[in-house]
DNA sequence: CAGTGGTCTAGACCACGGT
DNA sequence: CCGTGGTCTAGACCACTGC
């Protein structure tokens, strides 16, 4: 008889540190450990899982390789937040008069709460029945409107921002999220597109109708992969600017 | 005393499976195993290089991890060209009427060998009196212009293309560099922009003067990190979509 | 100083590919 | 069948962090 540690049964046709790591992703999925602190230590899970220490450190390489945990020697092993820091800065290029790039800040100009969209309902996984949050945001460059953004969030886990007053919406919304819903952003996908200026954007974003846009569609989830978050964010060409490596 | 098989001087503040990255990159860009060849096998490295085979495959994980080789278990390790099949695919999406997806073939337009502009003379590292080769292609889909690209490269690397028919021109540029003047794409850096349509993207690509165009600026450089292509590609920014995995 | 992750070893055995 | 890379072990010692 052995112990069977594994909080989900594994797969056995998979390599063990594979096993572990679909384990792990679980248990940090779980809230096991709170967020930007240490996890266990490799000795106590090869202890625990009854594994060398090197399968553990090839389980924890794969997913610091996606993203899920950082390591920091001396230290410990850490849960670790998308960097979204710089996620506008991926694709828009903002800068002051005095050609310091700056974060744009944020106003919320509506809040409704009401039936979603077939496309996000289904997005967001949410019941035919279930309500959603929608908000309206435009982002400023030192008064200058540059981005609109318009959010879904599935009501039932974002009960808060219903009735959170506009003026304390923040810059940053994920902070948001965590400190009041929590709910914490564990990656996204973003889909590219170009468009053309309607006469919305163009009262908005200080454009021509017909001027090229960009709009970036992101869709947000958690540590089990559950999407929370549709958004779509739009803003003048002109500021755009991407690059990419190919190897 | 002991043997020091390093190509080069490794630097010994490095770990050894770096030192011994490195060196193989050497060995690599020097063109010691042919191209899609096996090269040494891990156990014969470790032995050359005397370090463990653990320490090997290290090394090797970071060139994988790269791009720069592939493993087939059984078989070998390989020297890998970076995936451009699917390069257009990344940004465009082209589909025939029926609405499979396919390759645009290529004509070139023009071939000329003049002393090249200072932004592509100092991006490929040419000297002041160098010529450089200048191509211009247009990629059609069922005869229809879609794309049209501007190509330079140093005349020096590229003799034999000097001379060559422009009907001999294959639709992928990459194979016949390779075959006829023996350079070989190892990585290429891409920026994305949108412009909006001059008069000679409307002509040529069927849309409308001031229409956004995305434009895709590449630079293609060898094992050795040395660039050698410069190119741009413009195409109607309704054929655009992109996707991005942020974590 | 103790405890963490980082490097490295010298093996063993397994799974796959080709002869 | 042999040779390849893939998995896994049970350690050793190093480098960094924080008390």
């Amino acid at each position: 008889m052995e112990a069977a540690p594994f909080v989900t049964k594994p797969d056995d046709r998979l390599p063990r540190y594979q096993q572990l790591r679909d384990d792990l992703v679980g248990r940090i999925a779980s809230g096991e450990w709170a967020l930007e602190e240490a996890i266990a230590t490799e000795a106590e899970l090869g202890q625990f899982y009854n594994v060398s220490t090197g399968t553990v450190r090839k389980a924890i390489d794969l997913l610091v390789a996606d993203g899920v945990l950082t390591r920091s020697q001396g230290k410990g092993t850490f849960i670790r937040r998308p960097r979204f820091d710089s996620s506008l800065f991926r694709f828009f290029r903002f800068k002051s008069r005095d050609g310091q790039p700056v974060r744009p800040t944020a106003r919320v100009l509506k809040r409704e709460v009401v039936k979603p969209g077939e496309e996000i309902r289904s997005t967001l996984r949410m019941k035919a029945s279930e309500k959603a949050i929608h908000l309206s945001r435009v982002r400023l460059i030192e008064g200058q409107a540059v981005l609109s953004e318009e959010i879904w969030l599935p009501r039932a886990r974002f009960e808060p921002l219903v009735t959170l007053p506009l003026g304390d919406f923040e810059d940053l919304l994920y902070p948001l999220y965590e400190r009041l819903c929590r709910q914490i952003v564990a990656s996204a996908t973003e889909i590219l597109k170009v468009e053309q200026a309607t006469s919305g954007d163009a009262a908005l974003l200080n454009v021509a109708v017909g001027s090229p846009v960009i709009q970036v569609h992101r869709v947000a989830s958690d540590f089990a992969g559950t999407p929370f978050e549709w958004r779509s964010t739009r803003g003048a060409a002109t500021t755009f600017q991407y690059q990419v490596e190919i190897r």
